[in-house]
DNA sequence: ATGAAAGCGCTAACAT
DNA sequence: ATGTTAGCGCTTTCAT
């Protein structure tokens, strides 16, 4: 059906070899046979086929992407841009989504490693982190995005979350909060985050209230949920800011927050994270912490490719800067 | 390195051509091999060669999905759906944006055929449509998500943007509006879009100026340019409403309305369309013309198995409605 | 009912 | 400098 190299050896009068060594930029031969074949390949409109490559122990050409969830911002937006670098490379990113869940973690990874990915990018939660250690084990290139875990050592892409974490907070306790609740969603870089809120309580000398530290996953309705939990505790309890860990869940915040006539930031004071297209889009605008998801997503490829390449260099660490993007949701405390 | 048929044959005591058989449950054989083969199969984790497989002419278990933007959460949604659809039927689906760039539609649908995908899901917006055809001569399953051009004989999963954009006009025109602007993008749905607009107009008799019919891209910002030009016509000229063919252009020009101190809905009455997380995170929560994402993801990837499948099947036509989902950014007109 | 062998398109070691 | 050939892991036809 399509042109093989055996087409374009008889066309160009040579053996298949020599075409195999003239694509791969291989071997030696007169420069003028290189040319000939060189221009049969053109004019057939040659192209290797992927599989007889891949088969024979080259590489596919394709990265594996797993993300929790790729409809949330955040994640399709990361998803873009490693799409695009890879596309510039001359790779392709097969997708998968876990939607937080371990049989699918499991499930997808070994599609993957059956997919004959050259790589893995996984990001931001893994509920079984022994696969980590299987893939690392097996050799296979691994980049780590947003899972900056010290107790695994691979290669890791992400934002310093502590910086984070403590950024919010303490833009919280400048305006004057003392009584902070933070949101936390299930996953590693929330315990940084959480770390970092610590930190920033102690360095304002503040006694900091465990059961103002909340955990659940990362949806809209999550947010809204606990939200409800927060506000009846009643008025005294009730914290006055509530720093959620990402934009999904403190815009779940500030709707069920219209719906009690709870006013934000006047009641409360929100902080999000992330700075998705959400927190620009909400109104009030959310105040929020950035992360460079672009030159991350681009840095991971950029990692996940040096690896492919080179089997040592396995364990490079990137750790972006957060930035505290402040907009309308947070103000002086009352 | 990885197990192989061979390894199985040989632990199972049989020949290769018995295992393969065993795998693809053809041919016959005696119960007791079949299940024999079966344990060493399990035993060993044995799982075939995709390229191997893929080599011999079967098919590679790969979706090639491409759409314009993936960071469009119109398009993330439908992603993942699709995504999940297709895990289910054990496929997994490479991405590509094409950022609605002419050479990139070119180079991604030479890259999936190089990847040797089953079969192509084409979403919203395809500049060079004689794509199409040559993909149609050359019998690859293709279905088009959200592209309803009669002119193209293949399937097609989309909604009724006909009907679509009468709603949305409609019911601006019962609300009182006579000087309704519409935002199109640039995608052969919107076409369909504004003739239910104009069709809406038709109905209730009212003269539509075709200068309130413009045209762009889908991005927020283009949203806020339109707006600006739009109010730059003058309190009189000015429309008193707008149509915008999603939410995103939606959602620019309500930001611009604000920076304008033009209050939505008060002093202009706005519907999107597509109904994303961002019609219901933005406040004032847009009214919008919502299309059931899910469904329509879903849909289309087991269109194309069908057309996998079934050489035949492969002009078949799945037409959604659309549904007004009123919130606040459309009013009485003043 | 089961096996032997050719072939899918390519790479790489070995010949020439 | 270029060609021959043996795999890579699988499917499928043809023998047995």
């Amino acid at each position: 059906m399509s042109v093989t190299i055996y087409d374009v050896a008889k066309a160009a009068g040579v053996s298949i070899a020599t075409v195999s060594q003239v694509v791969n930029n291989t071997g030696n031969m007169r420069d003028s046979t290189r040319q000939r074949v060189l221009k049969v390949i053109e004019e057939l409109e040659y192209h290797p086929n992927v599989m007889a490559t891949a088969l024979t122990g080259k590489e596919t050409k394709t990265i594996g992407l797993i993300v929790p969830d790729i409809s949330n911002p955040f994640f399709s937006n990361m998803a873009k841009s490693i799409e695009d670098y890879a596309h510039e490379k001359e790779m392709s990113v097969i997708i998968c989504s876990t939607k937080y869940d371990r049989d699918k973690e499991h499930k997808y990874i070994k599609l993957l490693k059956q997919k004959r990915v050259d790589g893995f990018i996984i990001a931001s939660t893994f509920k079984d982190q022994s696969l980590f250690e299987k893939l690392i084990k097996k050799k296979k290139p691994l980049v780590l995005l947003s899972i900056d875990d010290p107790s695994i050592e691979v290669s890791k892409v992400s934002i310093d979350d502590f910086q984070g974490g403590f950024l919010a907070t303490n833009h919280l306790i400048e305006k004057g909060h003392r009584n902070i609740a933070i949101v936390a969603e299930e996953a590693y870089s929330s315990r940084k985050r959480i770390y970092g809120y610590r930190e920033a309580h102690e360095q304002a000398n503040i006694t900091l209230k465990e059961k103002n530290i909340l955990h659940t996953t990362a949806t809209i309705e999550n947010g809204k949920r606990i939200f409800r939990k927060l506000i009846g505790r009643g008025e005294a309890e009730r914290p006055t800011a509530i720093f959620a860990s990402n934009d999904l869940l403190a815009i779940g915040i500030i709707h069920e927050a219209t719906q009690h006539q709870i006013h934000i930031p006047e009641d409360i004071s929100v902080v999000g994270f992330d700075n998705t297209i959400l927190a620009s889009t909400s109104v009030p605008g959310l105040t929020s912490v950035a992360q460079p998801m672009e030159d991350m997503g681009r840095k991971s490829v950029e990692v996940l490719i040096n690896q492919i390449e080179n089997d040592d260099a396995s364990n490079e660490r990137f750790l972006y800067n957060p930035e505290l993007i402040i907009r309308e949701t947070t103000m002086e405390k009352k």
